[in-house]
DNA sequence: CTGAGACGGAACGGTTCCGTCTCGTCTAAA
DNA sequence: TTTAGACGAGACGGAACCGTTCCGTCTCAG
């Protein structure tokens, strides 16, 4: 038995995995680490990004404070580094064949991100912290909002390949419809959706688009 | 003379107006009250709700803490009680005579707020901070949420009284299209939008809103 | 003229967090 | 078996704020 991992008290989860150096940057490799990303994420939807503190997610990872700071030089190295780990996984493509289908998946991507405890408290905050933190915002645009508006394109581009929307379709506007009502509804009211709002919510799009 | 007001030397504005006392709750009546309640929005913008000491506050203000602490027995307090002031005396309503009118003139109004420098950093932060501060979230649900909501209804219902929109419109969807592409393109994905835009988005949502 | 009270300012003790540093422990390679 | 190094824990000095309290000044009603 070559590797047998020591019952770490705060690491629980029976992680089999063969624990990984990384030369590079630290990126999530090591059980430390995943401890470390995990106890971030959960801190910064807890408290957000302004009253994080080191120590609380060290203590949260059940790990010392010199844990952190061998791996990141500060708190906005380390967050720039952990946004765009998770960032960039994020990025499957979907092609169900019909811009209806097209626009659903993205959808139901969008409000199973906005559902989940962590990323519905975290987005609006880095989103509100990256107008004061320009290193923030850099990350956040490039890493997300370009990774994303990539794949809102695609979609575009298939359906007006496929006949379904016309050449000159307005791409801005199709871009902002797209996200905007869901993420307005999700994100900022706050409010409830009917079991088919993502139905109805497909059906007026499409009728927008078309118009 | 029955009423001279000294030069405050933080307070250069020449505000000739008669200072009243408040006899419940002070709501930006005297100068110094009005000084704070600026330095504080501006302390908002610049650093978010989390980061926000009430003695920079009062820095800015040129005042004392025991000034702040005085109207307000803690910064929620404060910052409940302001956020109210400011809300209520923003809900004028329009009626243009014309569904297209009225929507213009409601997404004009967004998108000059967003557009100013205090409001487009402000609504984010305190967005995200009634994520974990649910006394936060109250005063902004109903102080403004349900305000804007009811200029929204109305517009819609305006449309149906005068046969612009059927009688079954779907007024969920609709109240989620009139402000979420705007939102959306000036609140969180923050580029740039040619001069026509409202104009275009406007079209958009009349079709979205007769399919 | 006098007294009440708000004012700006400064200091207080207590708390939190920073980033560094030092322990003693444990692991894994040599 | 030895040993280098990462580990958890936490003490440390310094900084920032908290909320309170005091000071001396100023305004204004009585």
């Amino acid at each position: 038995m070559p590797n047998t991992p020591a019952p770490r008290p705060a690491t629980p989860g029976p992680s089999e995995q063969p624990v990984r150096r990384t030369p590079g940057g630290p990126v999530l490799q090591d059980s430390v680490t995943e401890a470390i990303a995990a106890a971030f994420f959960e801190e910064l939807a807890d408290v957000g990004y302004a009253r994080l503190s080191l120590e609380a997610v060290a203590k949260r990872a059940g790990a010392g404070k010199a844990a952190i700071y061998r791996r990141w030089p500060s708190k906005l190295d380390m967050t720039v580094a952990l946004i765009r780990a998770v960032a960039v996984d994020a990025s499957e493509i979907e092609d169900t064949g019909t811009l209806r289908g097209d626009v659903l998946a993205f959808l139901t991507e969008i409000d199973g991100a906005l559902r989940h405890r962590l990323p519905s408290k975290i987005i609006p905050d880095l989103l509100a912290e990256s107008g004061r933190n320009p290193e923030l915002a850099q990350v956040l645009m490039t890493a997300v909002r370009d990774t994303r508006r990539g794949k809102a394109t695609g979609l575009l581009e298939r359906a007006v390949d496929r006949g379904e929307l016309p050449a000159d379709v307005d791409r801005e506007l199709a871009l902002d419809f797209l996200a905007g009502p869901l993420y307005w509804r999700l994100a900022v009211v706050r409010t409830a959706t009917a079991p088919d709002y993502l139905d109805r919510l497909t059906d007026k799009l499409l009728a927008a688009f078309a118009a």
